[in-house]
DNA sequence: ACTATACAGAATATATAGAAGATGTATAGT
DNA sequence: ACTATACATCTTCTATATATTCTGTATAGT
């Protein structure tokens, strides 16, 4: 299923076909349609499943507490954005960013939680219990990561700027 | 000449024709002509000199040190990005991007002179004479502005998140 | 809980030709 | 230092017809 999700991002929603994704899955394509009602709810499913498993990674990164903020914050921006950066993963961005009408509110109420997950973990450190000065760092931090996303070629250099971002913030 | 600019954002380069940019300029089509060899020159010349202002009024806006440095700064994102957040302005920012072999080495060296000079009014500070720190907090800073640009949806959206990030970047 | 095949209806690609529009230049004029 | 008109050449729109592809469903089978 993840398979499909690939299949999406190469061609774009439209140029997908059912054919395609069902071969890359290795089933039928009337398999698909007992498992899916549609296209459009097959890539919504597909898009909301990717979110979700990032979301718990995210939220096992963070609640790792062995390891330092800063280390799990990289961690964690790493598997939310970082992944999807470069020639081949930032098409996944893409027909999301591309396709909002399809995949409905999933693309506005999965950012917030992330910004969420983030938030908690810095409210949560020692010497830094003002929630405002927490707030203003999670918002600054993610639009740093949006805007580095932007910028970088590959995930290395995502991964290099993010890593400077957070120590920056985190003074 | 900044008409040119405005059409060239209002219809795209391809759609936008040597008939409507002389309209809106007052001037004859062959007039163009005189001034400027071809479409693609004027377009050059169009967002080339548009840049240079935006440079050169930040550099203004920097070197006014009567103001503080985050009131300094936020007036410089302002000029350079918030200007161009909003439903129309946001145009001329999608032309350029859109276009970046009809105009060569404009589109890097001009953001790389104001990153120059936002770096040049952070590293001048008392207190934070430190080149390195003021090199991470520039970076940071202008990363956060892209990630922002792209989150807001008008010039005050931009301002307030930006405002926010200047004041946590800078302690 | 599927596969294989088949099918209707809709959307989309392909090809073609003609019309329209655009660029860049030239020329004559003020 | 331009305007107005005109023109060759090229690209882009428009329309139309045909062919292909795709979606969603149905049916029979395992």
């Amino acid at each position: 299923m993840a398979s499909a999700l690939i299949t999406f991002a190469r061609f774009g929603y439209h140029k997908t076909s059912m054919e395609q994704i069902a071969k890359a899955a290795h089933i039928s394509r009337p398999g698909l349609y007992f498992l899916f009602a549609s296209k459009e709810e097959l890539f919504r499913d597909a898009v909301t499943q990717s979110l979700e498993e990032d979301l718990n990674e995210v939220e096992r990164i963070l609640g790792a507490k062995d390891r330092a903020l800063p280390e799990r914050l990289l961690a964690s921006f790493d598997c939310w954005a970082g992944r999807y950066v470069g020639p081949l993963a930032q098409d996944i961005t893409r027909v999301i960013d591309d396709n909002p009408a399809l995949l409905g509110d999933v693309v506005d109420t999965a950012p917030r939680r992330f910004a969420d997950l983030v938030f908690s973990s810095i409210a949560a450190r020692a010497g830094r219990s003002e929630r405002e000065a927490a707030a203003a760092i999670t918002q600054t931090m993610i639009s740093a990561s949006i805007g580095i996303k932007h910028q970088a070629d590959d995930r290395a250099a995502y991964l290099e700027r993010m890593k400077v971002a957070i120590e920056v913030l985190l003074e």
